[in-house]
DNA sequence: TTTAAGTGAATGAACATTCATTTATATTTG
DNA sequence: CAAATATAAATGAATGTTCATTCACTTAAA
């Protein structure tokens, strides 16, 4: 018997992140991704069911990564400020390091494999979040408020600050470089906002 | 001579919106917006050049509605406080009154029209808001900030609790809708993250 | 009568997926 | 050990569909 091989299956997974990540997902196709990767197109329904399971499987590492990456040394236990700092210092390592991969993530978010991808998505997240509000809250050390206000002002920021980066400019052609200085700049002030 | 049928360039364009706003750019096609429109889709060639051409357009529109609402009762010589309020107030409105074509130019943010629809932004909106943003600082009403952390800070925490609301959900499936005691919650913090 | 609006049926390209084969290799057999 | 067999990987060339766009024609109204 023939073994699958590794690296085919790994450079599909990889071209299909580019196409979808550079070109948009209104222009990813099978036949596009048979030609990028170097395989007939055939070869694709080897690996993956279909268009779609494909896409969601790519979702589903891109995911899990992400989390794995955000959680790293976080402990919901943490004090506010320091856990709130760990995450955005996680966050925006994994958006600059796998750029493409957030970008295939927000592809997804507006397309319609959206719902789909997020019933995949981990539990760990959910309560670790919560439970992390919740203790800061009891504790005194962030103000009483809904975990979707919280998200939205704890979070948004940095991620818009990281849209302008990945797009080198933000309004009217400004070029703009995302740094540690304009990190810590926005989150001294998210900060400011939260802490009671 | 026979004369455009106004009604017809009505329906194709509210057709059009609706389809990329509800079913995503990616499964949006001049033979379903024919259809939709109960049109020929020769007919769409008589109002719009190709494809592109129809939603840049649809972009134009929706983005000059988007501006004329935002700014409407603003003025960038406004005290920091209350002009930031009125744009809350305004982006809010449009949004929850026009959220097909808040999703249509989300849809747009992340295809290859991208560039192209902000080759043709308006720039007194760039204006309006780079003299408001100097006006409040110079009177130290606002901390001293470039405009990119200004903007992540004053804004995407809004628009954030809004995708929520249109989403119906925030994490894991929490029923979320948004609302003005939410909003104003959410503004009073952003505020203080801003205020000196 | 003239002119442009409006059409249904084409056109050819690109799409997702499948099919009939060929190819590589792990295991079995002599 | 090597040759034979079995099996799934891998393929290029289809399949039938949908796509954007055009064309030859009809229709409405100035």
């Amino acid at each position: 018997m023939r073994e699958r091989d590794e690296q085919k299956q790994k450079a599909i997974k990889e071209k299909a992140m580019q196409i979808v990540a550079k070109q948009g997902i209104e222009s990813f196709s099978m036949q596009k991704l048979a030609k990028a990767a170097k395989v007939s197109p055939a070869t694709l329904y080897i690996y993956f069911k279909d268009k779609e399971d494909l896409l969601l499987q790519l979702c589903k590492e891109a995911g899990e990564k992400m989390m794995e990456m955000t959680f790293k040394n976080f402990d919901p236990s943490m004090s506010f400020s320091e856990g709130l700092k760990v995450q955005w210092v996680n966050r925006a390592k994994y958006c600059l390091k796998y750029p493409d991969q957030l970008m295939f993530l927000e592809q997804i978010r507006y397309s319609g494999l959206h719902e789909k991808y997020m019933g995949m998505m981990n539990e760990s997240f959910k309560i670790n979040m919560h439970s992390f509000v919740h203790n800061a809250i009891k504790r005194k050390e962030l103000v009483n408020l809904s975990v979707e206000v919280y998200w939205s002002i704890a979070f948004a920021p940095l991620y818009n600050l990281i849209k302008f980066h990945q797009a080198g400019k933000s309004f009217g052609g400004r070029k703009f470089v995302f740094s540690e200085k304009i990190m810590m700049e926005t989150f001294e002030l998210v900060l400011k906002a939260l802490q009671p």
